[in-house]
DNA sequence: GTCTATAAACCGATAGAC
DNA sequence: GTCTATCGGTTTATAGAC
């Protein structure tokens, strides 16, 4: 053992380490990476910016950091467990994969590290499809998925923003099931 | 008439403005708007970044000139009709557009800019979709409208981006009609 | 009309005091 | 461990020369 009493020195670097992580998240989440500046973190985190910096060695690190902690979306490419996921999703979106969606278009770190997490979900999905175009129907389900949970959670256009996940899921069902049902036997 | 010749003075103005345009709309769709400087846009156009201020005023007034050529989605809500609009957008969206996507996750006036533009979007949608959850149905094939064309535009992720526009059409054409069919009647 | 020079503000990052 | 002071760089925007 190091220390008996594990606190007063580890301890509360930890806990300072959170509270500028949670403030991080939140500023990046709302305002993206580009907007977001070290000194507006360390404001809401209540501490100093030379203090962020000596913890996280740069504002990239930071970011790093925060969009380490979006889980990679598990899915196979059966249509209830799809809408399943989704539902998930609709209710509570972790802040850390809201904070990566914000910027993904405009910050190419994030580009990068969204596009591998969706690029895994997507092979996840087409692995379960029977069809000679599955790639392409686990991208459109991807995109569909990308859409709704941008519409709801960062663009909030209040339909969407305030609707029921289970009233969306419901009108969501036939695509799923189109998207990933056997296609019908050429006729020519 | 104020000049026969109408060339030399308001004419060479006109074209360098146009230029710094076209410039600044494939910078704002590359980079953003948060990363996209008035220098480089006028690099870009070959001219000096005090002429790009002194055309356009500031560095919002330009990017706002460079979205206002995006136009307004027109569309019913009958299936064929999305579905034919969406081909379009598929096929080739207008960089303008292109430009006001990129940022509107990220940069507030393109935020409301979008926002105004898929409410009409919706709303046009919304009047002719007989179901009385027609404005949620309208939220989702926005959503949907959105998710594919910024996958295959913007985030280029090669199964949508390099996909023949009639082979997603056809995929997406089940999803459009279920969200835009009369609902069945309750069983309770 | 076009460009040069510069002002004014802000940022990330560093060094060092306490 | 935390904060102060500051450096160095980049940006938008302005004023004025040619």
């Amino acid at each position: 053992m190091t220390t008996p009493a594990a606190n007063s020195r580890t301890e509360q670097r930890r806990r300072t380490e959170a509270r500028i992580l949670d403030a991080a998240a939140q500023a990046f989440l709302v305002a993206g990476y580009e907007r977001t500046t070290i000194r507006a973190v360390a404001s809401a985190a209540g501490v100093d910016a030379g203090l962020v910096m000596h913890y996280f060695g740069s504002k990239q690190e930071l970011f790093r950091r925060v969009i380490e902690a979006a889980p990679v979306p598990e899915a196979s490419g059966a249509p209830e467990q799809i809408l399943a996921a989704l539902a998930d999703r609709l209710a509570s979106e972790p802040v850390g994969s809201l904070a990566l969606f914000r910027s993904m278009l405009t910050t190419p770190e994030a580009a990068s590290a969204a596009g591998e997490a969706l690029a895994r979900f997507q092979e996840q999905i087409a692995q379960d499809i029977p069809a000679g175009d599955a790639g392409l129907r686990a991208a459109i389900i991807s995109a569909i998925t990308f859409g709704v949970t941008v519409s709801r959670h960062l663009l909030k256009y209040d339909e969407l923003a305030t609707a029921d996940p289970a009233e969306v899921i419901d009108l969501l069902r036939p695509c799923m099931i189109a998207l990933t049902a056997q296609p019908p036997a050429p006729a020519g």
